[in-house]
DNA sequence: TTGAATGCAAAGGATTTGCAGAGGC
DNA sequence: GCCTCTGCAAATCCTTTGCATTCAA
């Protein structure tokens, strides 16, 4: 129930309005680079990386090209202000939307490399209660499942099948 | 249960044994870099890194040097050979002795940046439970929570204390 | 106008690779 | 002696930084 109050909390106001805000109250600028930025982050699905972001991008002899080192400036720009949350995987630095929530928890499939949301108070509320056993004081927690999702099994499943009949 | 079964299941024999057996599983050699390696990699308590192991092993001069890339070429050894495990934290790689399970739990104090592993069945389920109910096949997980321990709350107290007389 | 933001080039840190020589078996 | 392993150097990957220029306010 923590989880959905900050949900709300946060989703009330459009991504461009908040980072408007976050660059007033810091008397940074809008600019044309970090408006396309804002765009092209914020029409993502999923998790994305500093490389998708750069491929959706205008190229380097394009109008609106935004160069590598003010992309990552720039994803540093929106975790600050809270519209994106930043973790790790297979070693670099991945982003998704923040739903006001610190608590990450995903289905990474190995197969696949898909990675998917997942929400469970049951989880949450028993990750929450281990750290108070300990006496830690929790601010947020990542959690990261690897396995198979169902796609890819059938997928396997599909494949072996015709295997067998050659 | 699943956790303890395979506790004890790999827990039997030595890791010096246990990487042999794999050495010559694959027509490896035992060298003398593979044998300091496992020493040092062993005497390790908690979670370390590559970086932590060449400070404690021979220095670049003397009789036991073990280079960088034959450092990182071994430990990817030890984690195929199931005596590691492996995983990212704050974008290097970390590794720790591999109990027999996938199961990955910690308590990462943000502030002295200590790493304390915690094992909770009840954690555990819920996790198996979610991943059953979207289908997934989970092979492992691995949970980080970040927060502040009880050391660094006290610390903190005390610290605010001495301020405030002063 | 003026200081913040950008792009460039180059640095940085962690990890990996190609290759010639060293060393298990 | 053969073939794997090692150390060296250099490359790679992702990310950050210094600095002159551009541009939003």
């Amino acid at each position: 129930m923590v989880f959905e109050q900050s949900l709300e909390r946060t989703n009330r106001r459009s991504p461009a309005d908040r980072f408007e805000d976050f660059l007033r109250s810091r008397g940074m600028r809008n600019t044309q680079q970090r408006r396309i930025m804002l765009d092209v982050a914020f029409a993502q699905t999923g998790v994305f990386d500093a490389e998708q972001l750069i491929e959706q991008l205008p190229g380097k002899s394009s109008p609106g090209y935004v160069s590598r080192p003010t992309v990552y400036r720039t994803l540093a720009e929106f975790v600050d202000a809270g519209l994106l949350k930043k973790f790790e995987l297979d070693g670099r630095s991945v982003y998704q939307h923040d739903a006001g929530s610190e608590q990450i928890a995903h289905l990474f499939c190995v197969e696949c490399r898909s990675l998917v949301e997942i929400r469970s108070a049951v989880v949450m509320e028993s990750i929450q209660k281990v750290a108070q056993e300990s006496n830690f004081q929790m601010t947020g927690h990542r959690l990261l499942v690897r396995g198979t999702c169902q796609d890819c099994r059938q997928r396997r499943r599909r494949t072996k099948r015709r295997v067998d009949l050659v």
